[in-house]
DNA sequence: CACCAGTAGTTGCTTTGCGCAACTATATAG
DNA sequence: CTATATAGTTGCGCAAAGCAACTACTGGTG
């Protein structure tokens, strides 16, 4: 078989892992062949690795914190509510993300001008820089994170994950 | 390039998916080309279902349940520390996850014959019957929700999401 | 055979995460 | 003017996850 002319995305699945895989030496039951088991797994680690390299950041601790500093940065008064249905959270929760952010200098809360019930928000000096220092972050990390994912195959995986959430957010609504 | 050869869940992704998509109306930055934000969404709204999948299950609320009864059933004398190499979880959180399966009478304790400082894990009549149940909501889910995927698809995405399941478990020993 | 380092599992503590209900303030429709 | 809806906040409760400390047992070494 020529392995060498093999895509790398494809090369990387050899025949045998098609075979049951064992984690830890054991099969893992449906759970082998169940997208849900991949996607929480893969999650799981990616999210640590995150969080390991912005553990000196403000943004550290807290899942929509680095989404709502660049949405601010590129979004100079938007609305928490408009924050809260791209992170799919409730209100409340997306409160609690902001509040920080606030409270470190990176973000400023306005109220609108043209509603008085609903708040402004933007990025502070400080707070543009740090949204620079996470875009960073974020590049880095698709890079040395994913890189056993071939330069030209990356297309196509995230091409895949991209139609996924954009239909599973469809559902959604 | 030969188009006509290309696998079938890339024909899912029309042209202009690949151009700049919004989420709410509002573009995502860095995040719209990184996998940890597709990875984490997708993560997010998979496990929300299969949580209201299993809410009148003893398996509901907590994320290594599933995974823990169906390795009692297959493996029965496992040891809680072989679930957590699995799970990725340190031993105290694998504990608890057995405590309430112990407590609800699907799973017993025993202390192991050649090693009494180990556990060794048993499914019971209960239980067998519960990961039964589980099993086949698994396999509803992934019929059910990932229906978008076309049936033909279904292996192209899962071989992507398995190789990269296995390099990141790689990753982190 | 006494000691000691290592391992299995548990308990306690702390921080974070996240959904829900209730509340205030404002907007808008009738 | 009143009723209903919306923006955001606060309070609450429960689940998750990491860490340190503890018990109990193992296996190797002097």
């Amino acid at each position: 078989m020529d392995q060498d002319r093999v895509p790398q995305v494809l090369k990387m699945h050899k025949p045998d892992e098609d075979a049951q895989i064992t984690i830890a030496g054991l099969h893992i039951d449906v759970l082998e062949g169940a997208f849900s088991w991949y996607i929480r797994s893969l999650d799981s680690v990616v999210s640590q690795d995150l969080e390991r390299r912005i553990a000196h950041l403000d943004v550290a601790k807290g899942k929509g914190k680095i989404t709502t500093m660049l949405l601010v940065d590129d979004y100079p008064g938007i609305r928490p509510s408009q924050i809260a249905e791209v992170l799919m959270r409730d209100r409340p929760a997306t409160g609690r993300i902001i509040d920080p952010l606030v409270k470190a200098g990176h973000i400023r809360r306005e109220i609108s001008a043209e509603d008085q019930r609903a708040h402004g928000l933007f990025i502070t000096q400080k707070g543009h820089e740090l949204a620079q220092e996470v875009r960073q972050i974020i590049r880095d990390q698709e890079e040395e994170f994913f890189d056993f994912i071939a330069p030209e195959d990356r297309q196509d995986f995230m091409r895949m994950l991209k139609s996924a959430y954009l239909n599973v957010r469809k559902k959604l609504k």
